[in-house]
DNA sequence: TCGTAAATTTAGCCATGGCTTAGTTTATAC
DNA sequence: GTATAAACTAAGCCATGGCTAAATTTACGA
């Protein structure tokens, strides 16, 4: 074992290691929601897209995510597969019931979140980027706490 | 067009789309978080793994991420190449200067996001946990908005 | 010292989500 | 109605980051 630094013995004292099983099960938690990331992202968008223009376009689903037309496609097939959109070739997409239930209760916490961070005084562009983000990471109980701040006066 | 309900009509006027270069900038600004996000959460790991225990040993490394030992060895080869880490054979996972200096950052921005979730009366164990996928998405404005309130009282 | 256990590496599998290029279908404008 | 443009699909490439099984090296205790 090399010798150790006064900061680093310092560090050591005041941050102390998780245990093994605590840490391993946070980065699983982390792990989880990125599996689900992309899924909530399409579904609250293609349901926007819906609720604004009255349908959803792959050309518009790609635009918006900022990908190439292919890449939405392919994401689209699997969400197809796993029972949250239907669409016939070259139509648009529509939402199934899972689907549109994942919908809005992502697009419900994305707006808690960005909500949340406008009333902590981040600047809209910043808090839009931001929530993009973080939604997918904030717990129940993280949620429960922006809201007592959002709606403390 | 299919018709609109009340309630999709209501949404669109509360919540219109933003910008589509806009939102696939935000989108964007993800994709680039979640491609430093692995390499970041490594070397913060071993950063306290040599602070802690002296050394980093890829089986805790491994251990500690709750993935395979091959898994991880995968990884810290990429760090490698990329020019994080270095290590030989059989040998423990030292920081090199640039590792070393992403690691002291990303604590840095870890704590902030930790003790501010304790702030504002979310539990331990949740702090840790939604610490641990938020820290990767706020930004420098966000992460100030933070450290305002941790040193509010 | 030497045999066994632990740690590490190697090889190869898979899914996701990016990309480009080229072909096909649909929509539009004349 | 038909030519052209736009939208979509098909095929195939790549990197990341999971996994298991098997080989190799190192560390350790008797
Ligand atoms: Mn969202
Ligand atoms: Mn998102
Ligand atoms: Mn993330
Ligand atoms: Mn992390």
């Amino acid at each position: 074992m090399p010798p150790m630094s006064a900061d680093s013995a310092k560090r050591a004292m005041e941050r102390p290691l998780q245990e093994p099983d605590a840490q391993a099960e946070a980065f699983a938690v982390v792990r989880q929601a990125h599996q689900m990331e992309s899924t909530e992202d399409y579904v609250e968008l293609i349901d926007d897209l819906i609720t604004s223009q009255g349908e959803a376009r792959l050309v518009e689903v790609a635009e918006r995510l900022g990908i190439s037309q292919p890449s939405a496609g392919k994401t689209i097939a699997r969400l197809q597969r796993e029972g949250y959109v239907t669409s016939e070739p070259y139509r648009s997409i529509f939402l199934t019931e899972k689907g549109k239930s994942l919908a809005d209760k992502s697009r419900e916490r994305h707006d808690v979140v960005y909500k949340f961070l406008l009333k902590i005084g981040v600047s809209d562009a910043t808090a839009k980027i931001d929530s993009e983000g973080v939604e997918h990471h904030v717990s129940e109980e993280t949620l429960d706490a922006f809201r007592r701040i959002i709606d403390a006066g």
